[in-house]
DNA sequence: GTATATATGTTAAAAAATTCGCGTAGCGCT
DNA sequence: AGCGCTACGCGAATTTTTTAACATATATAC
């Protein structure tokens, strides 16, 4: 998902656990994902994934802390363009419609503002 | 992507690819893909696919057609799904605010009146 | 100091994915 | 019928992925 290229699909589950938590452990990982890997299976991964440079390793008292290399918010828009490219025929105003009416019922007066705010920002100049 | 499980990096470039395709034969795929992958490869995989029930397999003359069996509606809707738990804290309205600033200038008055439709729409009904 | 618990690295091997060569079949043309 | 062209799919070799056992290290408790 970020960069994916040469990523393997459990990399990427383990990848993407580490976005979804922002970074952690073995241990973290192994209970975020949940199925019944063998934790030194997940220790091996992420030593791949850190080869790779998908994945920073920093001490942590006596364990290791692994945060993802391609902070959050970039790896979200390579994430997102992806996902226009293959199913909005590029078109990001279709992706987000489509992302809003997921919402449906949800959204609160804030999300609003924060929303018109946002549109009225990216207006086409051009008259 | 969808109902990405069991599907290998290589298959789903495939199913990606007939996405955006809409639909297509070996030769279009291979020509979309657009690296140097054998023509017979990637026959063996449109085939697996076709077991893993991930594609449907319509003849067309001489060949094949290949149409992605879950709907591309669907489908985008997964796939975006899996971004918002992955990367905004499981928020549509985040993530739809991401991909308006992507397009940030670029957006036109009809594109606006259909986003503004929409949030009408997904008001929080609750006072 | 020794045992215990937590963490890590190495390495091997099983399983899955990926790639193609090659043989075959249908079609149109002469 | 014989030839060339286009497509298809089987089978097998190769590479990558995935898994986990085993050995090692460091801190903590007794």
């Amino acid at each position: 998902m970020a960069g994916s290229k040469g990523v393997s699909r459990r990399e990427r589950e383990i990848l993407d656990s580490l976005y979804k938590l922002g970074s952690g452990s073995v241990k973290d990982v192994q209970e975020d994902l949940n199925d019944g890997s063998n934790e030194s299976t997940i220790r091996t991964l992420l030593g791949i994934l850190v080869t790779k440079k998908k994945l920073i390793r920093k001490a942590d008292g006596l364990k290791y802390v692994y945060h993802p290399a391609i902070e959050r918010k970039k790896a979200s828009k390579l994430a997102l363009e992806r996902v226009v490219k293959t199913f909005f025929d590029e078109s990001p105003v279709l992706a987000a419609n489509s992302l809003l009416e997921m919402g449906k019922g949800e959204i609160t007066e804030e999300e609003i503002d924060l929303l018109e705010a946002t549109i009225r920002n990216s207006r086409k100049k051009t008259k």
